[in-house]
Formats: structure tokens, sequence, C-alpha cells
DNA sequence: TTAATAGTATTAATGTAATAGTACATTGAC
DNA sequence: GTCAATGTACTATTACATTAATACTATTAA
């Protein structure tokens, strides 16, 4: 699992932690049941205070989102909420609106907005493909 | 002027108003020399106290953003790096990357995602705001 | 059974965020 | 000159984030 946190963002750290887990099995990366590293294995991993990683493993716990055994490891709960597909567009939704709201306030227009979309888009379209391929060939994208 | 502040995004009050009075100015919406509101004023608005308005001025005076004058007010500085177009584009981009990212991780293709900026970016076309229009009827010019 | 590994709990110390209150200096309007 | 409004500066206090150092309990595997 891999978790990435920013001292410069003002965000405090065990927060960004819990940010991350949550978010990840949100999108169902994170299965339930799988287990999520040591403290003191992802302490060392951030380079943080062990206690850090239990704050947020304590948290989402009691979110009902993990659960621990003592001696055992930390887990991602069976009741975990993924995230269903109506969801995952409500919270994409809601970071899009942000994004148009900041294009206006750049005076950037719907049609170039959508020109830079479209460039983002293009390259994960597998129609048009230059070189023919198996079906086989590209069955997931990490 | 508006700034809004939230508590529960674990982001300190006085960095967040510091990121939006930068990205305003960046965006070109608070134009140089133009006076900001007293610390006292936006204090109240905002409900917090004066002290972390002042501490928000004073870190972006140190940046060279804003300058004060004493008894007079607190004014965007004629210095200020008010963003290019190419600027604007390139901070848009890197938002809209991650936005693309997001939409992989929860599986949303990008036929889904392109219906999902058209329906947020017709409302902003000047022209024909009726007719509903499919994203692929765009012609896109480069 | 024993050793290693895991989470839990506690205490202390440091630094930062934010509030509160006060006092002072400068500016501009009258 | 007077006065109000502004920014500046300082102290004190509270709360929280983080680190640090231990000690403990439960589980797992050799």
């Amino acid at each position: 699992m891999i978790v990435h946190v920013s001292t410069s963002s003002g965000v405090p750290i065990y927060l960004q932690i819990e940010q991350q887990i949550e978010q990840m099995i949100s999108a169902g990366r994170l299965a339930r049941g799988e287990e999520l590293p040591p403290i003191r294995s992802l302490a060392q991993q951030l380079v943080i205070n062990p206690n850090t990683v239990a704050r947020a493993y304590r948290d989402l716990e009691q979110k009902g989102l993990l659960f621990s055994k003592q001696g055992s490891g930390t887990f991602v709960a069976e009741s975990a909420p993924r995230l269903s597909d109506e969801g995952r567009r409500v919270l994409l939704g809601e970071r899009l609106d942000e994004l148009v709201a900041l294009s206006q306030q750049f005076s950037i227009g719907p049609d170039e907005f959508m020109v830079m979309v479209d460039e983002r888009l293009r390259p994960l379209r597998p129609s048009e493909p230059e070189t023919p391929r198996s079906p086989f060939d590209d069955e997931f994208i990490d």
C-alpha cells in the first residue's frame, strides 16, 4: 500500500493518512478483509512516528472502516462502505465542479477546457489505437 | 473580496486565507494596487481572531504579494506575479491530471467522464443553452 | 514453550495554531 | 490638532500535532 504525506500542505499527517486510506477503500483499491501495513512498518516507510500512524488507524477503526486484532494486524472492515458507482460519480462530480469554477476564474472558456480534457482522455481510450492489438494485451491499466 | 474558511479540513486558517488570496491574485481577480479588506473587517466576516488574518497578510507581504501601509491599509503589490495565460493553463492542467487519475481509480471511463464534463460546461456556453448535446458532437480545432 | 511480531496504552516534551487582550504608530479626514 | 481607522507588536493562554520512550497484551510461528 502506498501512502504519501506532505509536511508543507498544512494538513496534519494523521489526517492525510486517514484520507488516503479512506479514498483507497472507497475506490475499491483496498479490498474488504485486506491487511494493512503494520503501524511500525508504515511509520518507518513514511519516516514518521508510529504514534501518528496508530492515531490514523484508531480513527478509521472508530469510523468502522478498519478493525484491528491485537497481535495480528489491522484489516479493512467487512462493513467498509465501498462506494457505489453512483457514489463515485458524485464524488468525482464535486471535484469537477471545483475545477470548472477554477477555469472560470482563470478565464479559460468551455471550449478550451474541453480541449484540455480531451487531450488527457484521448490516450485512455481503448478505441482507435495506432497498432491493432489482441484483446488480451491490455486487460488492466495500473 | 470573498474568502471561505473550513475548520474541518485540517488546513490552518491562516494558510487557507493565504492560498485563496494568492489564487485570486494569480487569476487576476485581485488587481495590482487593489486594497484588501482591513484585518479587523475580514476577521469579523470570517468570525476568527484578527491575529489570524494579520498572520496571513504578514506572510503574503513577506512573499512580496502584498504590501501594507500602516494606518492606510493592505494592497496587492505592483510586482505581484499575475499568472500568464500559459501559467493558468499549466495550473489547471495539473489539477485536471489529478482528476483524470481519480476517475481511473474509480473505474469511470473516458466516455462517462467526458459526459460529466460536458454537463457542467453546457450551462457556461453562451449559445444554444436549451438543446442538450452529446459531448461527441463538438469539433475541436487545434 | 519461546521468540518475534502486532496492536494498545501511557507519560513527557516540543512546537504550532488560534484566541484574547492590550498597547502603540501611522495615516487620512475633519 | 483631533479622532477614527488602520497596521504592528507583544504577552498569555488553550488546544492540538508530533515526537519520543516505554511498557504491556495478544497473536503467530518456529
